[in-house]
RNA sequence: GGAAAGGUGGUAGAGUGGUCGAUUACAGCGGUCUUGAAAACCGCCGUACCGCAAGGUACCGGGGGUUCGAAUCCCUCCCUUUCCGCCA
């Protein structure tokens, strides 16, 4: 969220900023700001009533001490009513307090100004494109007929054991995706990220740390017994690794990545875009996540940018880079390119990657915070696949179709040990 | 699942009703000394909110209670560790 100081320091700004998110913040920030104001009025009658409490206690003491127990009584008497006005300012204080959260909760992060307008997916930038889009043999099958055809992927099978959307991957198709995790990780640790292996089952304070919760629970599978949620990316348990830390600046910029499998429930989406590999409920991901000073975030976000770019590149895919509009953004972005590759049977460009700066909005929430010099000020957060698995292996396939077999990309072969699919 | 212990500042670890936001040690930062380093010695060393400032307030796992006053007593919830059981 934003903070507070931000928004009662720069008010018009912060409304005007968030127009291009298509979010009218008028009257909840003028709600936010008029509560401000409450806020610190009765936290300075709260404090004098808790100090005067504080002083007369330490009297009473002294009393007691010296032996003036009567006058020490007729002390005692004077602090009951300062008490039930203690009592009440600190409840109307907290009253304020979740006031102004609840509504900070709902108002959005602000796009960078570099943000395009625009209302939706039609409005987003191409900002370069890459790679070419392969003439295809005559009768060119989508990933789906060329899993089955080769043996790669059982969708059916999935169905019987967990249900739609949890695809079974065999033989060629599993060691596809065995070496398609290597190759990303392999990639990201030469690229200077550290490794890590979180777990994939958060607890509800992880998925408000980074804004999952409670925004959107219903996306998260949960488990009822324990309390706790499958991850619907890595960016939950990697991000949370730094929350409620201060971190040094010399610690910065930290740069993570994790393989992980993701589970999304994806309610409510059915239909053609759904078909194979499309939208899942359980998929492999790499994610980078990186902690940054707002300083270095946005070259932070160049890096990550092309490290993905290298990543298409090496796979030999068209691809095409977004820079999504204020309206097609996220909630809690500042500012996020989308990538895409291009699925040849099916002719469709297909998100494989969205990276995003969330700048301090999910750093306040998370309380990261780095010490400049003796104060400390939010980190930056930035995250992005690299890569996400399933659409990746629809474009290989469909777009590497020879009526000999499937060719593997070169740089993928000493990960698979095979270089056709047959 | 059964039993026990415990949750205090970056870490370790004191503190059982009254200058305790908290002894001390280590780590860290600054300095003296040294050609440099180490050692030794001196100083600093939690977070947040309110306030122009002086200063005030809150926080010793969370919440509630007792009391003039709570890290310290009571209730409750959560979590962790150890032992036993089960098990990859």
């Amino acid at each position: 969220m934003l903070t507070l100081k931000y928004i009662t320091e720069n008010t018009d700004e912060v409304i005007a900023r968030l127009a291009k998110k298509h979010f009218d913040g008028k009257e909840p920030i003028g709600k936010v700001v008029e509560l401000d104001s409450k806020r610190k009025k009765t936290q300075a009658q709260l404090d004098a009533c808790l100090s005067e409490i504080n002083q007369l206690s330490r009297q009473v003491g002294d009393l007691y001490k010296q032996g003036k127990t009567e006058e020490a009584n007729t002390l005692k008497t004077k602090t009951a009513e300062l008490k039930e006005a203690s009592k009440d300012f600190s409840a109307s204080m907290d009253a304020i307090e979740t006031e102004i959260t609840d509504i900070l909760l709902t108002i959005p992060n602000m796009p960078n100004p570099s943000v395009p307008e625009g209302v939706g997916a039609a409005d987003n930038i191409v900002e370069r494109m890459g790679g070419v889009i392969p003439e295809m043999v005559v009768d060119a099958l989508p990933h789906w007929e060329l899993a089955k055809k080769y043996d790669l992927i059982d969708f059916e099978l999935g169905v019987k054991i967990s249900g739609a959307g949890f695809p079974v991957y065999k033989g060629q198709g599993a060691r596809l995706q065995r070496a398609l995790i290597n190759f990303f990780l392999d990639e990201a640790r030469e690229a200077g990220y550290t490794e890590i292996m979180p777990p994939t089952v958060v607890n509800a304070a992880s998925g408000y740390g980074t804004g999952q919760l409670p925004d959107k629970e219903g996306q998260m599978y949960h488990c009822n017994l324990d309390d706790l949620y499958l991850i619907p990316t890595a960016e939950v348990p990697v991000t949370n690794i730094y929350r409620d830390v201060i971190l040094t600046e010399q610690e910065l910029p930290i740069k993570n990545c994790a393989y992980t499998q993701c589970f999304r429930r994806e309610a409510g989406s059915y239909g053609k875009d759904v078909r194979g590999l499309n939208r899942l409920h359980e998929f492999s991901k790499i994610e980078i996540v990186r902690i940054d000073t707002p300083e270095h975030s946005y070259q932070s976000l160049d890096e990550m940018i092309a490290h993905v770019e290298n990543l298409v590149n090496k796979l030999e895919l068209p691809y095409r880079i977004l820079r999504l509009c204020g309206g097609d953004m996220s909630f809690t972005s500042a500012i996020t390119f989308d990538f895409e590759v291009f699925s040849s049977a099916q002719k469709r460009w297909l998100e494989v990657s969205s990276v995003s700066n969330f700048e301090s909005y999910q750093a306040n929430r998370l309380k990261c915070r780095y010490r400049v010099d003796k104060k400390t000020a939010l980190c930056h957060t930035l995250n992005g696949s690299a890569l996400a698995l399933p659409r990746i292996v629809a474009a290989l396939l469909e777009n590497n179709q020879t009526l000999e077999g499937i060719r593997i990309p070169k740089a993928l072969v000493p990960y698979t040990g095979f270089d056709m699919i047959k």
